[in-house]
DNA sequence: TGTTGACTTGTGTCTTACACATAGGTTGTA
DNA sequence: TACAACCTATGTGTAAGACACAAGTCAACA
């Protein structure tokens, strides 16, 4: 029987993780009645070994429960284990296109900022930098040049 | 004076943005002493608009709250400001490295996963399909770490 | 035998940025 | 006055742990 220490280091996770996935109820250690501590048999140690190579492949913990559900019920995981990895494929293009957008924006950003000098706040304005970005959903152009007559 | 609905809708987020921002002391309405309802004034409505471009720049609450002090305190939020996002910029470089190795890693296995059968779970193996997965830490490559903001 | 120090354990709290649920107050109309 | 539609404030839930803390364990040493 393994220890918590001794269980993660054998998995190669935090011993937070297992004492996380313990507390949510994805591994199911027996108690040593002297002391209370938890104590994991090999059992817990493939389910901690398959949980951390599910989540390197994406799956999150939900999921990862769910598969763990279709076993216990006699089911083969696998048809879900498809289907929930081509929906995360589809949610991340989506996520990707959104960090690629906002890193230009950014990038494109800061690079406006570096004509742009410091201002001292005022009781209208807090920051000319962040103010002086065209708001995509408002259509006035509110360029700091035009403003200042630069 | 504008009552959270109307100062949400003003701003263009929903009330229950307004009413987060309050909690966390990123907005200071005084109260309705009748109902004690939220009610703000227009330099509210200025702060609400800054959050919301500064999100769209890709900001934290966090750091937009750090730019308020440094105006309270007079002086000029510019090179915090600039700081941030640099960053920003450099943090998310390496966050979208991490999701296209991800995307990649997970188009790839379900692509070999159409060529393999499902199977019934027995007691030592729980998905076929994730056990076979070879393990990224023999080849030296554990990234995963970077996933999630560590 | 007693004590120190290093190491471990369990549990509780904190994080982000809200969305949602709930119970109750307000307003307009019949 | 009764009712419906709308609004409000507050409490809780989310993902996946990291961190803090006090208490327990164990070997080495006086």
């Amino acid at each position: 029987m393994l220890q918590v220490k001794e269980l993660a280091q054998q998995c190669d996770v935090t011993v937070d993780a297992v004492r996380y996935y313990t507390r949510i109820g994805l591994l199911q250690p027996v108690r040593d009645p002297v002391n209370g501590y938890k104590l994991f048999d090999q059992k817990d140690a493939r389910h901690l070994t398959f949980i951390h190579r599910a989540k390197q492949l994406g799956y999150t913990l939900t999921e990862i429960r769910r598969i763990f559900n279709e076993c216990n019920k006699g089911n083969s995981p696998c048809p879900l284990v498809r289907d929930i990895i081509q929906h995360r494929i589809r949610e991340n293009r989506i996520k990707l296109e959104n960090m690629l957008a906002l890193q230009d924006k950014m990038e494109l950003t800061l690079k406006e900022w570096e004509k742009m000098p410091d201002g001292i706040p005022d009781g209208d304005s807090i920051c000319t930098l962040i103010e002086s970005v065209t708001d995509p959903e408002l259509e006035n152009n509110n360029d700091w040049r035009l403003q200042h007559g630069h």
